[in-house]
DNA sequence: TAGTAAATACGAAGCTATTCGTATTTAAGG
DNA sequence: CCTTAAATACGAATAGCTTCGTATTTACTA
């Protein structure tokens, strides 16, 4: 189960946005929300190639990085560790504390709402 | 706000459970689910004090801890935290992982559209 | 084709969490 | 009071993640 640390995720939410870019442009995104140097960024990358989260392909002097992951995989991997770690891996456990505590937005609470009718007419239907 | 370590959590599971607790008692719990020594479980158990976690008092030879932070609280701090790094702060974009990915049994939908109703509830009632 | 700016590769340092071996302290019993 | 088993305190090693300085390579261009 691949599950990308913190700083790799932060790649990986650039790039599942433009679909694929070079280390620059990565880094430059990244350096929007805070300061990381190039090589920081750079070296982050190679791992990630090693660790079969992106690959890349030459183009001229550069490369260009693109991801090997989905991101609703990638984040439910995140989701079961972190049920599993936090909440004895019960999902409901997480649902509970989720609506008990959070600010959701009634939006929010209707998108569930509907998710939830939408899971129970396929699942019964 | 306070984040407890996969580790420290761990600890706290056990002191949630029991209340309190020597070292001992800790680490043969903690034992029930993996190998852990002695040494380490007191090693953690000191720092969670030193981190204001837990708090310890003399009892002949050896001390008694207990939590000092509760159950709901460390959880929806780890909550919050996952939340803001895999999310992006969304916790709508949890649910809608949580509920098309993972596999929920049918009694914690029903859990849950309950506690959307008494949340509803609470809200325009 | 030689110089140069850009890009990559490499290595190491710093940090946190975890782990445990060993030294020290403690208090209960003889 | 002195021994000793139990408990604590301490220090250090390990591992993963993040960071960046520096060296090397690369491919345009003049």
């Amino acid at each position: 189960m691949v599950t990308p640390t913190p700083s790799e995720l932060e790649i990986l939410n650039v790039l599942w946005k433009v679909k694929e870019a070079t280390t620059q442009t990565v880094n430059t995104q990244l350096n929007v929300k805070r300061s990381v140097g190039y090589t920081t960024t750079l070296k982050t990358m190679q791992i990630m190639v090693e660790k079969g989260l992106l690959d890349r392909r030459k183009e001229g002097k550069s490369h260009i990085y693109f991801p090997l992951i989905q991101e609703s995989e990638a984040k439910g991997n995140l989701l079961d560790k972190f049920v599993k770690n936090t909440f004895g891996g019960s999902a409901g456990g997480l649902m509970m504390q989720l609506l008990g505590k959070h600010d959701v937005t009634q939006a929010e609470i209707d998108e569930v709402k509907a998710f939830i009718k939408e899971m129970e007419n396929k699942d019964h239907g």
